[in-house]
DNA sequence: CGTTGTGTTGATATTAATCAACAAGTGTGG
DNA sequence: CCACACTTGTTGATTAATATCAACACAACG
């Protein structure tokens, strides 16, 4: 039961249940790259609605329908061969966009990692809402941007780097998140709340590999206290050289 | 010494020295993701240049000044290690656009593969001039987003594919760009313009494994004529198998 | 208190990298 | 026109890295 976007809850429109309250209070949402007055007509194609933790809402090679944005929870989205063999292409946390590629299929699978909250646009009207938001526009664009750099950094990762310097890269990585993280982390603590499984499928390693090289970067002084949803710092000059930094 | 473009040599401008013979010409050009009206006001602030086979037009981790467009020739983008290692990330054919990203530093290296013809726009200038064009804005989406599916793709292949799921994989794709191709390649024939090392490089194995996982291909009775520059199938369906597909 | 899911560690196997030799093509200068 | 170096590609032998197979530890949960 999806619910319809506004912050107009007095406005005469059918679908208007609530006021849209993830768009008012966060600061990622899709409702902030358009201005406050023109909420009112994005609630007339957009839903907000509910996803469960482990629940696949986008399925590869199924019709691309929609057009998501992320307003709570994180979202992993992965690509699958034949066999299982599954690449985690990267993790989409409040804010993010999805499905923004024209193809008459989506080239993904996303699914929910803890209670994710979606809003979503069917893709036939994103034109003219492109066409009426340019601020929405330009914010695509420059996400879009954005990850593709992000992609190319990963290609790098996973065509080139060591297991070690994938799992140091990944710490890093993860350290930097932290400001967005909702139990903010000190400066050493890197949280790891996503499985060792994940975490292999993200860097093209094993779950053996991974933890066998965590283990090894506690044994080489590098990190302290690793454990299942988090790590700590111990020598962060010594993690960046093992994540091979330019 | 730049050509400044335009449509309308006759126009009184500064920097207006000749037609744009790539825009007029080239149907995946920048310009023709803009009105033809429009093209005289892109030639105040577009500039279009040669950039000789092999060298690197631009450096990673250098400030992004510029936009590019690739008019003429291809471009090879890639990401390198401290020690050499080198990912490449894709290939920028005519009409691609380089430098999306909003970042104060290029985020990768460009080099042209063989004589190339950029492009190029000044980033303080791309503002100003998306708000002018929204065709261009548009394309630019577009391209963008297919690009991250393309990335996406290439993340799975260099994640979880088999060195020969890799080769495969590869000469699938080359196989598709035939319609673009400057000599239009037949059903069978599948063109390799770049070295092996380029190949390497891009399915993040050696030149040795790629060598040798043709001379396997062609072993196997998959494709035949393994030349330097191309290969021709002999078995699409076992080529496609070998690849992995879905 | 067993059961299940997740993570760690060990032994072994497999893949692709590395090291090395050589062949084929290209350009240069004598 | 022919040595010559130089680049690019192929093939072989060996090594190193990571996957695979297997056992076990531990916590969450019924």
């Amino acid at each position: 039961m999806p619910v319809v976007l506004t912050h107009r809850p007095a406005m005469p429109m059918a679908h208007v249940d609530e006021p849209c309250a993830s768009c008012a209070a966060r600061p990622f949402s899709v409702c902030n790259a358009v201005p406050d007055e023109d909420l009112y007509h994005l609630a007339a194609v957009a839903e907000e609605m509910t996803v469960p933790a482990g629940e696949e809402f986008i399925v590869e090679g199924d019709a691309a329908t929609h057009f998501f944005n992320v307003t709570g929870g994180t979202v992993r989205l992965f690509k699958s061969l034949a066999d299982g063999r599954r690449q985690i292409t990267g993790f989409a946390p409040r804010g993010h966009f999805l499905g923004l590629a024209v193809s008459d299929n989506y080239g993904f699978s996303a699914e929910a990692v803890d209670n994710v909250r979606i809003c979503r646009f069917r893709r036939s009207r994103l034109r003219g809402l492109l066409d009426d938001f340019p601020a929405l526009e330009k914010r695509l664009l420059e996400t879009a941007g954005n990850e593709l750099v992000a992609a190319q950094e990963q290609m790098l990762l996973l065509g080139r780097k060591s297991a070690r310097e994938r799992v140091a890269s990944f710490l890093l990585a993860q350290a930097r998140t932290c400001g967005t993280q909702k139990p903010p982390c000190t400066q050493s603590m890197i949280p790891l709340p996503m499985t060792r499984s994940d975490i292999a499928d993200y860097l093209g390693l094993t779950i053996e590999t991974v933890s066998r090289t965590l283990t090894q970067l506690r044994n080489d002084g590098v990190i302290s206290q690793v454990g299942v949803s988090g790590v700590s710092v111990s020598n962060r000059v010594a993690l960046e050289t093992a994540a091979g930094r330019l």
